[in-house]
DNA sequence: CTTGGCACTCAACGCACACGAGTGCCAAAA
DNA sequence: TTTTGGCACTCGTGTGCGTTGAGTGCCAAG
């Protein structure tokens, strides 16, 4: 790769940021011409084509037909990104704004809904948000309750402000006094802890209890440790899906496949799951795992209630978007998200 | 409208009604010769065209454009819907594909999830289920959890299965002892009952406490109050997005506006709402209220998990749709979630 | 290495024209 | 009175064709 760049010298690489720039600005394929009007190079129409012509000769850019101007490829995307464009930091009243909005929210449901709304507005684009996942979050408190003779009612709460409930289907009758030492001891040893840590914790808490008890506590325990492992019913969140009219021209065969994605959560998850943790993942066209999201990108981040990340969010629209100006909404969406959980 | 419905007789409804039927098959405008062609009406073409001109003066039907066959209007659609059509019930295959699919459903999310894909799916169109609303179900447990001492934790559970929680900041801190007898004597008066009831039948509480646990009660009371009046957040699912793909040729325009009124929940709830009770209600075109539809149809009605409808479903299609089809694949799911309600 | 000039390409546009599906009307038949 | 065949008419659609112009590649001069 660096092989590849060495052979492109700076006014290249300016010229293949300008023709993004416009192209995203126009949708409309830029020649020479219009390029050296817009943008201040100092040199002539001649020169840039000279320039067009080594940047498509390495992949960077194409033409659609022979007397068309140029449009960035995948790999011409991947390089603007990742070299020639800065994510834009968002304006003072625009932060504010978000601040605003999010501050309104009254639970999790709540911040994870104007989160996803927020992020299609700003990006024009349509948003994704996971919920705060389960396995790296710790628990607050978890409640037992009788709901008849052989019932009971487990809900788990995180720290996160997620609540999970599972009915329980006991082998016997539950006595009160029971089960109220049960919910005593679990709280007293899992709370605060790591979800994924807590079943090490518990696994000897039926030797404890009478025999006659110990066939309704592991079946209790099994629900729960069941609950807990659960990952895969991860929720998340969309909007902004009528964002995708202003996606091309030529319509019903870009935006339905996409549509089809959206639908998927299990696409989703794994869209957002590629993410690494921490830093801002864009994945641009092709680069996409799923077909039908071959022509758009995909920004994500992670976010969470303090340094660690608990999920992730992001954008996803046609590759020809603002890149600069979508990595800087999500990333700023993503970092107050993180301060309301971290302050509830 | 029985006098207008008069002057036509019935050539001239079956007329409309081929018309209706071949134009939703093939989305063009149908003329006079193609009509006697398919459906073996025993007259000529020139017959059927003065019925189609009749029909035209009545408002039935109309020409794109001069030299063009014809279409349906809404109130073609109307007539087509309450006098010419029979809903047509499901196949045999397609009843029990329906029940083993709704079958395997764990939970309530999980019945709601499968029952929205499963009609999004039958009808090819846009397909939105409302989850069983609060007013109509009765209470089977209230739980109440300190999680710190001036901080309480209230779950609601309905006979639907549905789970509501709450958190409620206490003006002091709360006993456990408190806590236990308010929580006994919420669910000695509340449970069986239906949710409106049940503020009526412990406003008297916070009097039998001793006046320093008065606010907390009061409070707490509120909260719960809250929880059940709050009607508004009667959440929806949607699913099948992708089949709106499928809907004209004049894209942007027509799904642009659908796209938005399926973003906004109240839109869609207000929709639903407009459903009366038992009986399935179909809105065409121009009669739904809200303006980004003018394009659709809504069919819906009121499924419920017993004799009592609970909640709606429906589908949201472009007005030229299978009307008798979507009308049996929609009153054929919402009689299976109520049977799989009514067991669970 | 840059630049102006120049010939070339080709999608888009406009236009004229023919085609044909579909209509309305009318006079004759039922 | 209703139905029917005939007929002239309308008008959207498709086709062929020349024009236009944005944009290119190449080359020779700066």
């Amino acid at each position: 790769m660096a092989g590849e760049v060495r052979q492109l010298d700076d006014r290249k690489l300016a010229v293949l940021r300008a023709i993004v720039q416009d192209y995203v600005g126009t949708e409309e394929p830029v020649g020479s011409k219009a390029l050296v009007e817009r943008h201040n190079l100092g040199v002539s129409p001649a020169t840039v084509r000279n320039d067009m012509a080594a940047l498509e000769e390495e992949g960077y850019i194409h033409q659609p037909h022979t007397s068309a101007g140029r449009i960035p490829t995948d790999k011409g995307y991947r390089l603007f990104v990742d070299k020639l464009a800065e994510i834009k930091p968002m304006s003072a009243p625009e932060r504010r704004a978000i601040r605003h909005f999010l501050d309104g929210a009254v639970d999790l449901d709540d911040v994870v809904a104007r989160t996803v709304r927020l992020l299609a507005q700003l990006t024009r684009q349509v948003a994704v948000v996971q919920y705060p996942s389960l396995t790296r979050s710790t628990v607050r408190h978890i409640e037992l309750v009788a709901l008849a003779p052989a019932k009971v009612m487990l809900v788990l709460i995180t720290n996160t402000g997620r609540v999970e409930q599972r009915m329980v289907d006991c082998p016997g009758t539950v006595g009160e006094t029971v089960l109220a030492d049960l919910r005593a001891r679990i709280n007293a040893r899992a709370a605060g802890q790591r979800l994924p840590d807590v079943p090490g914790l518990l696994e000897d808490l039926p030797a404890i209890f009478e025999q006659v008890d110990r066939p309704t506590v592991s079946t209790v325990l099994a629900t729960l440790f069941e609950a807990l492992a659960e990952q895969n019913e991860e929720r998340i969140m969309l909007a902004g899906t009528a964002n995708l009219t202003r996606f091309g021209h030529d319509f019903p065969l870009t935006i339905q496949p996409v549509l089809e994605a959206l639908e998927e959560q299990v696409i989703l998850l794994r869209l957002l799951g590629e993410t690494t943790d921490a830093a801002m993942t864009v994945r641009i066209g092709r680069e996409n795992a799923y077909e039908g999201l071959i022509s758009t990108s995909v920004v994500s981040v992670g976010y969470g209630s303090g340094d660690e990340s608990v999920a992730k969010l992001g954008v996803i629209g046609p590759t020809r978007m603002d890149y600069p100006g979508t990595m800087g909404a999500v990333r700023a969406v993503a970092r107050y998200v993180g301060q309301i959980l971290a302050e509830s």
